[in-house]
DNA sequence: TACGCGGCCTAA
DNA sequence: TCAGTTAGGCCGCGTA
């Protein structure tokens, strides 16, 4: 440690106190845009640039902060008094300026919410177009052109994963793709992410807004203020999800560098981590070619999944599973290249050596026989394939994984001792153990890899499957026959076991399940381990991996949880109300147990979507994006449909792989295939023709999956559609549904005197006919249905607009300007499915009222 | 109408 | 110039 001067020990010391002295810089352009189009950097000039930056230094520390000011106007002109401005003549000096800020304030990380159309890859660009050097000039060292590139080649990979710019000395964050792998969200436009995890809600403006408000003295204010807070909200999502921090914890743990934990696979950690391990015994990793590779006896064995017993279980279902089962067998068993054997029956017979092993070849002692005299101790897999005890010798791969679940076990017991007191030591704690309990488990992946594997060997990985297999088995086996226990094994997949125990209250089911954990463990070496998990009741086994229950994890838990495995209350591949009335309905189920009530919940839902009552976004699907060249020549999917039609209209509009492309179902002519009645939300809102696929929505997203689970009580699901009325009685016959008499319909306290079609009076006509709706028309315009179907139509669509659009003001407003003049709020129930949430919104209130009545109407034609 | 296939997403 | 694995369910479409 002779090198480590006093920086180093700075460094060191803010580590202890939790800093981690890195400087973030976000950044954001205003690129003022033609209309409709997206700023091309060829074409269209940056006119500002706003940055935000983090520094995590000890306050005794100096920070260039004075440097900011200097050269640097505060300008109220704008109307952001909190915001230091610089003017520049032109665009070359402002990117000149923004490398000197760069330099000055010397960032670590350059990050933007979207750095490849927006932020700092628009910079770099830019810079190419105008002929400046900006690249080398950002970079951290004097011949930084040539470690720093601004890739533009068609490489989908790097596009996907990377950031696809490198700046020598300087790490690059593309926040929307980190957020990607953070969680598993519908949509990932800051507006989603900030509101799903900062829960803000920030409007989306368009480039053509922004540009309007730019070119107006008294609104560009508005747009830097825009740009300031994505920048913000940007660094914040960082901070929230203490992503710098959690990725440096991950690369000291593994060995490598920072950039490498977040742009590398698994592959490349174990690896550090195995080499390491190996050096030291003198052992170097082989370096099979691509054919090698190739020719690597394909695996032959897969982890054991169960056909569930598929029912409603209303009497205890215990889960179990084994901890780190496939890492626990490899040091079980001392599964490891260095201690394989090969094939047992090669070594009874053996062929001319060497012989093929993994993707190269082994050569035993020139007596085999040797081996065989202690054949009693090996350790043979069911595949047949022969492991040295580790008496003789040790693996490298079992010492690493033992070595590193012992690790994190003392890593839990230093989480749990620090208790509450220190936050920041609870989280590198806490992200330390989740590396190692990853690193463990990719381990087995690591042997079995064989597309990209760089040292694959299907004897080990297969060797682990079929033990695991095993072990379930037999566990199966023992829990089944077991003479007091009176349990059955309705299902379980690869290492978890689900046991039905009949009869049993919740409380001896948790004292079973602890004894069955407890003499399944015992049938084992260590450190295989069946753990207790949870007691489910009831549950809803449905098929393979999908499954639903109310969870207790411990038996003084008074309230359960509802835990949802593969069933589209966790799939993001429906709509939003498909989950919602899923769940909300096994909820029903679960808490009541009177499927009567289920079906006046879902009746009332499937109403509410034939009345057009519910919101577009709960009825909008989204589905990633592969990139144009990600799809087959014939493929014919929605994402790639409405990308291709963005593209036509303007290139720079095509979604990055990887985005979620929204989209929904309209009404179209019978027989049309479903592709043609895709469309995006936004389009459906501009043009008042399109309508919403109920029909669609109902039978195709929302009761198949409904139908999947209620089935298993001998429910149809379908009927309670088709007995429902149809649209042209829907509104005389309302008030004799169950349920409906405390239905959510707005248009019972909505009662219009001048009809809503043509403005006439309407209250010296006869009453209409029903509670709900009909009187709202005049004779007239109810004689001339087409007509005023069109007209009601037309009306419809600019309150929708209307209501979209104060959504999107409403929330800047709540944010930008608590004084807004006569701004008066109002409550208004959220017009979302079942959502018990009130929404503020200034006026939306009236005109979600009349939207809603004049939808009702129009189900009367 | 049954079946295979591509696409998408999740469990482990 | 890098990419852990397989199983499995379901949708929509085209074809025999």
């Amino acid at each position: 440690m002779a090198y480590l001067d006093t920086a180093g020990l700075e460094w060191c010391r803010g580590l202890l106190l939790g800093h981690e002295f890195l400087t973030l810089m976000c950044l954001e352009c205003h690129v003022a845009t033609r209309p409709q189009l997206l700023p091309d950097p060829q074409l269209d000039p940056i006119s500002a640039l706003v940055f935000s930056i983090t520094q995590d230094l000890p306050p005794e520390i100096p920070s260039p902060q004075h440097l900011k000011v200097a050269g640097v106007d505060l300008v109220t002109r704008t109307g952001l008094t909190d915001l230091a401005v610089l003017h520049v003549d032109s665009e070359a000096d402002l990117l000149e300026e923004a490398i000197r800020l760069v330099t000055t304030w010397d960032p670590d990380m350059l990050v933007g919410y979207e750095v490849q159309r927006g932020s700092w890859g628009y910079l770099l660009e830019r810079g190419l177009a105008l002929g400046v050097e900006v690249v080398a000039r950002l970079s951290r060292v004097p011949e930084g052109a040539r470690a720093s590139h601004h890739l533009e080649e068609e490489d989908e990979y790097g596009t996907e994963h990377t950031s696809q710019i490198h700046l020598a000395g300087r790490v690059v964050l593309n926040a929307w793709r980190l957020m990607r792998s953070e969680a598993a969200l519908q949509s990932y436009t800051l507006q989603s992410v900030a509101f799903q995890i900062l829960h803000t809600r920030i409007p989306a403006f368009s480039h053509t807004q922004l540009t309007a408000w730019w070119l107006a003295d008294t609104t560009r204010g508005r747009t830097l203020g825009h740009l300031l807070l994505r920048c913000r909200l940007t660094l914040d999502l960082l901070h929230r999800l203490d992503l710098v921090p959690r990725t440096a914890e991950l690369a000291r743990l593994f060995g490598i560098q920072f950039y490498d934990v977040l742009s590398r696979g698994t592959q490349f950690r174990v690896e550090s981590m195995m080499l390491r391990l190996a050096r030291g015994r003198n052992m170097v990793a082989i370096s099979p070619s691509v054919q090698q590779r190739a020719a690597m006896k394909a695996p032959e064995w897969i982890p054991l999944t169960l056909e569930p017993l598929s029912r409603f279980y209303t009497e205890p279902v215990v889960v179990l599973d084994f901890q780190s089962l496939y890492p626990s067998v490899m040091i079980a068993y001392n599964y490891c290249y260095s201690t394989c054997l090969g094939r047992i029956h090669l070594l009874h017979n053996p062929p001319p050596q060497p012989y093929s092993f993994g993707t190269a070849h082994l050569r035993l002692p020139p007596d085999p026989k040797q081996l065989l005299e202690m054949v009693d101790e090996m350790n043979v897999s069911p595949c047949g394939v022969a492991f040295l005890p580790s008496r003789v010798r040790r693996g490298v791969l079992p010492v690493m994984l033992e070595e590193i679940l012992n690790t994190r076990l003392m890593v839990k017991a230093s989480l749990k001792r620090c208790g509450e007191r220190d936050a920041s030591l609870r989280r590198v704690l806490h992200s330390r153990q989740l590396g190692l309990k990853l690193i463990a488990n990719v381990t087995y992946g690591y042997t079995s890899a064989n597309f990209s594997g760089r040292m694959p060997c299907s004897e080990i990985g297969d060797s682990v499957v079929s033990k695991g297999r095993e072990i379930l088995e037999r566990s199966i086996q023992l829990v089944n026959s077991h003479p007091t226990w009176a349990a059955q094994v309705v299902y379980g997949d690869t290492d978890s076991l689900f046991v039905h125990l009949p009869g049993r209250s919740r409380s001896q089911a948790f004292v079973t399940g602890q004894e069955i954990a407890a003499a399944v463990t015992k049938m084992y070496p260590k450190p295989i381990k069946l753990k207790f998990e949870k007691v489910y009741l009831p549950c809803l086994l449905q098929t393979k991996k999908r499954y639903v229950g109310y969870m207790y994890e411990t038996p003084d838990q008074q309230e359960p949880v509802f835990d949802a495995k593969g069933i589209e209350t966790v799939r993001r591949d429906g709509c939003p109300a498909v989950a919602k009335v899923l769940e909300r309905s096994l909820h029903l189920l679960f808490d009541r147990k009177d499927v009567s009530l289920v079906r006046q919940y879902v009746q009332r839902q499937l109403l509410k979507v034939m009345q057009g009552r519910v919101s577009l976004q709960d009825l909008t699907f989204a589905k990633e994006y592969r990139g144009a060249r990600g799809y087959r020549p014939g493929a014919c999917v929605p994402a790639l449909q409405l990308a291709r039609q963005w593209t036509r209209r303007d290139p720079r509009k095509e979604p990055r792989a990887g985005e979620r492309v929204p989209y929904v179902i309209v009404y179209g002519a019978p027989g049309l295939p479903l592709i043609q009645l895709v469309r995006c939300p936004s389009t459906v809102l501009a043009d008042a023709s399109l309508r919403l696929n109920a029909t669609y929505y109902i039978t195709h997203a929302i009761l198949p999956p409904l139908h999947r689970c209620l089935a298993l009580l001998g429910v149809n699901v379908n009927a309670w559609y088709t007995e429902l009325p149809r649209p042209s009685t829907l509104t005389a016959s309302t008030s004799t549904l169950p349920g409906s008499s405390s239905g959510p319909s707005i248009a019972r306290y909505f009662t219009p005197v001048a009809c809503v079609g043509c403005g006439a009076d309407t209250t010296a006509a006869p009453a209409g006919r029903g509670a709900a709706g009909g009187q709202g028309l005049c004779g007239g315009c109810k004689g001339s249905p087409q007509e005023t179907v069109l007209r009601l139509g037309e009306r419809f669509r600019t309150y929708e607009r209307a209501v979209d659009h104060i959504r999107q003001v409403s929330c800047s407003l709540e944010m930008v300007c608590e004084a807004c003049v006569g701004c008066r709020l109002q409550e208004v129930e959220c017009i979302s499915l079942d959502c018990p949430l009130t929404h503020r919104r200034t006026m939306a209130g009236r005109d979600l009222q009349a939207a809603h009545h004049l939808h009702s109407l129009l189900d009367d034609f």
